[in-house]
RNA sequence: GCCCGGGUGGUGGAACGGUAUACACGACGGACUUAAAAUCCGUUGCCGCAAGGCUUGUGGGUUCGAAUCCCACCCCGGGCACCA
């Protein structure tokens, strides 16, 4: 990696555990604790080596495409990735000396530059802050304690506060780029200094989090976008080839206070549910056209108008009746009830629509028109912020009316021109810090010379050994306890021959996790870690199954080291594992996560002892679906116990039927191969999609069925030899996937000298599987009157007259009419009657 | 808060839009036994003596027909979490 240029060292703060005095990843700290000891972790910076897995970070999106992994993990993989496309863009700042470069100016990085008109204040990590002081900000002394404290507070701390925003105004100003308005800019912990810029332009109106800032701050809130709701499905969905309408238009909002309802309408014709609405004739005053509209569509005529907070929303649907795509532009407006009188309303209106009255909770599922949820947002919570789509407001006409993805791309490309703005695209994923200070763990290759640098070991000296020693404890400075053992770490550097030092951190334990499976392939392989004919012929991995808590890490670690060393042309193939699944977690008996304090763990060791190796193994496979939890039972264990049993003692049978005298039952075989195959098929279908406890199942049904007393008493007859010789063959092997063990000696006791788990596993035939009757279920309106049970290849018509003369069918359709009958080939049969009524019952 | 799963008998769970509750556990009844265990046979979604009715978290919708598809909501589990 390193020779790559995709290594490389830096001053990095790092969870520290001041017990085992060791930096710990990430992953190892738990609510602010580390995970194995529970120590309090500190924060502390030392130099840590660094691997570039966000220059990988696009491939281990795009390649997850072309590999077979359970849907949640490859969605989990690429949440964790977090890809975002949006822009940065930078503010002049005034009022600040000696920032970097003295461009006196901060980039700031947005998934919506769209809102840039809304932005009414900036803010700046702390981290950004710190930086900015280290080149001769001169800042106030309450500016530099909020900065010095932020920075060092813990893991913990942050957690502990609730989420309550902290911030302080730096004094400093920035110029909007869009419409050079001066805005404030902050410093706050709420920006963190390792996304993006470290800086985010902030848009109260639009951004939850920056309206919650700016309400505790009293920071200036202003709208930059109109919502924007285009109806996609059902009867107003717009039509593709159609021009747009536009209509200046009112929304009237009307609460009954008494009963603290809203005014709704339902219309008759099609499916929609929505508010009071209406086009504004000319200059029309909007609240009396609103007015006008609720009289004219509802009858209310006596309405006290309460407010006008300035919402306006666009909605585009397909106008049914004067059949156009419509682009109306609603202004809200809300009033209350004065009294309940009402007026006639025309009939033309009534025959449209009819008003209703709904509560807030009522209207959610109520509501069919597309702009429903954010009414009933807007009036559940006064806090509401819109952070959708929306269309461009309030920019001097320069963006005004464009929306969305437009609207973003033509403000950045416009600020491009004057180089205040450029798309950027932004990533979760940081880099993997690889440096632990363990004695443990493979020492990372590289001799640090005063006068060459960082020189990595060569090649023939590779790999680097740790010393054997007789104590590894940790030491206080926070360097490995390696850097203790002089004879060690001094070396002569291999490019100059001075004397030099050995790196004395070591990889973390996700290094040999990465690429143990390249190894595996071949294991003794002294010249290389595994020859490219091997490699070609095994890789990728087939199925590489394990627990959900090593689908993101250990999963993308292993991904991008594959990948570099695909780049590196030493693997063949750009992913490691074409298929990727999990198993679900075995719980308690009381359905808890096992655990020793819980004192709820199985432990295997005593199944597999008081039961044996084959019933643990299939309990687990039948217990529940691969990959869901579900909590251990013993009473099902048993179960499970007695019917390999049963199985054993039936094969055992089957298998002393050695004798061939006299004529077969032919109808015997038949049905005995039958459901043999029947359930071969199924086996080998349910092996494939990793359904395993209806594989069990089917063979459970299997044994069942030749444990029947009428299969079995037939089957065991000397001259039936043939059929049972054939049948405990195919169990056994079907057997064998599942329980290993008996298989194997029941195979032995068929006379064959290889293992049961080398045979060839059997295929099924079609043409024994093949039914000669079936039943037919007969529906009465969908409900299931009657079966009937008829030649496989029975025509329509033919299935038709059965089911309607069956005694059954004849009763209940007795004083109806048929108004319609379905007939799904060799399937079903369902008569439709004039009515749903059932007789009565006295 | 966001993103994934999931919600079906007393229990674990089956079910290409077409007979809901396969298979198993448990429970109940019976056989064998002096007795118990083990084993074997039978019954078992709910209501009802029965005819029949009802039933897949809740409410709507699509369909001749929905556990399955669509919309809204509730609950449970997991992951991420101030990522702009």
């Amino acid at each position: 990696f390193y020779k790559a240029g995709l290594a490389y060292q830096a001053e990095i703060p790092i969870n520290w555990c001041p017990l085992e005095k060791t930096g710990l990843a990430n992953e190892e700290v738990v609510d602010g604790k580390h995970e194995r000891c529970g120590t309090l972790v500190e924060k502390k910076t030392l130099n840590q080596w660094v691997l570039k897995i966000t220059e990988y970070a696009d491939r281990l999106i795009k390649d997850l495409g072309d590999v077979d992994y359970l849907d949640r993990i490859a969605v989990q993989q690429v949440n964790w990735i977090g890809r975002s496309e949006g822009a940065e863009i930078e503010f002049d700042l005034h009022g600040i000396s000696g920032q970097a470069d003295d461009k006196h100016t901060v980039t700031v990085y947005t998934t919506r530059p769209d809102t840039l008109g809304g932005a009414t204040f900036v803010v700046v990590s702390p981290e950004l802050a710190q930086k900015w002081l280290d080149n001769g900000w001169k800042a106030s002394d309450k500016v530099k304690d909020y900065i010095h404290k932020s920075l060092n507070k813990s893991e913990l701390d942050r957690q502990d506060e609730n989420r309550e925003k902290t911030g302080v105004d730096s004094g400093i100003t920035a110029v909007n780029p869009l419409n050079n308005e001066e805005v404030p800019v902050w410093v706050a912990d709420y920006v963190l200094g390792g996304y993006g810029t470290g800086a985010i332009m902030a848009v109260p109106a639009h951004d939850e989090r920056d309206y919650e800032f700016a309400k505790k701050f009293k920071l200036p809130i202003k709208k930059a976008i109109e919502p924007k709701f285009i109806a996609e499905t059902g009867d107003s969905a717009v039509q593709p080839d159609q021009d747009f309408i536009k209509r200046e238009a009112v929304c009237a909002v009307v609460r009954n206070p008494k009963t603290n309802e809203y005014l709704c309408i339902s219309w008759k014709e099609h499916h929609m549910n929505g508010l009071v609405t209406g086009g504004l004739e000319g200059d029309e005053d909007p609240v009396k056209a609103a007015e006008r509209e609720i009289r004219e569509e509802t009858g209310y005529k006596n309405l006290r108008f309460v407010e006008d907070p300035g919402i306006y929303i666009h909605s585009l649907f397909y106008h049914r009746q004067k059949k156009q795509n419509r682009w109306a532009r609603f202004h809200f407006l809300f009033f209350e009830l004065a009294n309940e009188e009402t007026e006639p309303v025309s009939k033309k209106e009534a025959a449209l629509l009819k008003p209703v009255w709904k509560t807030i909770d009522e209207m959610r599922s109520f509501f069919s028109v597309v702009e429903g949820t954010f009414i009933t947002n807007v009036l559940d919570n006064p806090n509401y912020v819109y952070t959708g789509e929306g269309v461009v407001v309030d920019t001097g006409n320069k963006f005004d009316g464009l929306a969305g993805s437009e609207a973003r791309h033509a403000i950045v490309e416009y600020l491009f021109k004057t180089n205040k703005a450029k798309h950027a695209t932004k990533y979760k994923l940081r880099d993997w810090i690889f440096s632990r200070q363990h004695y443990w763990g493979e020492p990372i290759p590289i001799i640090h010379c005063p006068k060459d640098g960082a020189v990595a070991v060569p090649d023939k000296d590779l790999p680097v050994e740790l010393p054997l020693v007789d104590h590894y404890e940790p030491t206080e400075t926070g360097e490995s306890p390696l850097a203790a053992i002089d004879d060690w770490v001094n070396v002569k550097c291999p490019e100059c021959g001075g004397p030099a030092k050995r790196e004395t951190d070591t990889m973390p334990n996700w290094a040999g996790s990465s690429w143990y499976y390249l190894r595996y392939i071949d294991p003794h392989n002294d010249q290389e870690f595994a020859s490219q004919d091997k490699l070609k012929y095994w890789l990728p991995v087939d199925l590489y199954n394990g627990g959900m808590e090593h689908t993101t890490l250990h999963l993308l670690y292993s991904r991008f080291w594959h990948k570099f060393l695909y780049d590196q042309k030493l693997v063949p193939t750009p992913e490691p594992y074409a298929m990727r699944r999990s198993h679900g977690m075995i719980l308690g008996p009381d359905s808890q996560k096992m655990s020793k304090s819980r004192g709820n763990v199985i432990n295997p060791d005593s199944i597999v002892e008081s039961y044996g190796a084959d019933t643990l193994r299939l309990y687990e496979m039948f217990m529940g679906p691969f990959d869901e939890m579900t909590a251990w039972s013993d009473e099902r264990l048993a179960g499970v116990s007695r019917f390999i049993h049963r199985v054993w003692d039936l094969s055992q049978r089957l298998i002393g039927n050695d004798k061939q005298a006299g004529a077969p039952d032919g109808i015997l075989a038949t049905e005995v191969d039958r459901m043999v195959h029947k359930t071969l098929k199924k086996v080998h279908e349910d092996i494939e999609g990793m359904h395993f406890n209806t594989m069990v199942s089917a063979l459970m049904e299997l044994s069942n069925f030749l444990n029947s007393r009428e299969i079995s008493d037939r089957l065991l007859k000397p001259e039936n030899a043939d059929t049972a010789q054939r049948t405990v063959r195919t169990l056994v092997l079907m057997l064998a996937p599942v329980v290993p063990h008996a298989a194997e000696e029941l195979w032995q006791e068929l006379g064959e000298r290889e293992s049961v788990h080398t045979a060839e596993w059997p295929k099924y035939d079609p043409a024994l599987i093949k039914e000669e009757l079936i039943e037919i279920p007969i529906q009465i309106n969908g409900k299931l009157r009657a079966t009937i049970v008829v030649a496989v290849d029975v025509s329509d018509d033919e299935l038709e007259k059965l089911a309607a003369g069956q005694e059954k069918v004849k009763q209940h359709l007795e004083g109806h009419k048929i108004l319609k009958t379905v007939v799904v080939s060799r399937k079903l049969v369902n008569f439709v009657t004039d009515t749903l009524e059932v007789k009565a019952t006295n």
